[in-house]
DNA sequence: TTTCTTGCAAAACATTTGCAAATCG
DNA sequence: CGATTTGCAAATGTTTTGCAAGAAA
């Protein structure tokens, strides 16, 4: 369903960016961090091969909070649960019972193609330190 | 919690687009439809509104697809389903297995206090009408 | 050449902010 | 008066787009 183009330097150093990196970053984050590697690509491109490598299903686009998109080089089926108090991201793999999906296909009368999660709660790092409000 | 001000005129009539739709309007939406009622308040104050509402738990702001916050003013804790093909949003109020989310507090070792799903799928009507890809 | 991709700047949106004027208590 | 809220416009941040130039097939 894809092959509409190749992957060409500019692709491949993003998507190389997405893949080392161990948070979710954002387009900003990746521009930042292609000029820490010596890269200046415009901003088009860099939302361009965003846009490309996620068709292609190389990462995925992640719209969690605020205002700007997230990539993730990790494209297994899986969720995502935020720290309220620092705002890290982390990866959540434990499925939902199969029988609690069909209820929902059954109650909306949808069928259901895609799940999209996310948790929000506080990380162990912030249990430990004492409120920050 | 709240408390900081009052319910004034255009809080008011802000709130009563919400709550009177049937669909999860946008900010956009709504400041259409203050003018279909002989309203025309500014953007800054339709923002700071609806804020001022989600602030006092009178109506959620949900993001789903697209860039636009979209407003709901049914508070109860539900989740959403947004068929791919239409667009329609419906609400989804079948709660999931509460060991379910006891294993993902686990895995993760966050405290788990909210839980923000987005199903995806096709809705009955467009079920019936063919592909329209 | 024909097609795709890049760079750059401008445009398009959604949302926020600054500040003076209006309103409330 | 003192605090809050509104209106308006300008600013911000994110993402898209138009178009000429460059690279690939």
């Amino acid at each position: 369903m894809a092959k509409k183009g190749m992957l060409t330097l500019q692709r491949k150093a993003i998507f190389d960016i997405v893949s080392d990196a161990s948070d979710h970053p954002t387009a900003a984050d990746v521009i930042e961090r292609l000029k820490d590697r010596g890269y200046h690509f415009a901003y088009g491109t860099v939302y361009n091969s965003l846009r490309y490598l996620a068709d292609e299903g190389m990462i995925r686009e992640l719209r969690l909070e605020g205002d700007a998109s997230r990539y993730d080089a990790r494209v297994e089926e899986h969720q995502h649960i935020i720290c309220v108090s620092c705002g890290k991201v982390d990866e959540v793999f434990v499925e939902p019972a199969a029988d609690w999906v069909a209820d929902i296909a059954k109650e909306t009368g949808y069928t259901i193609e895609e799940k999209q999660f996310l948790f929000k709660g506080v990380c162990k790092a912030c249990q430990g330190s004492k409120r920050l409000s």
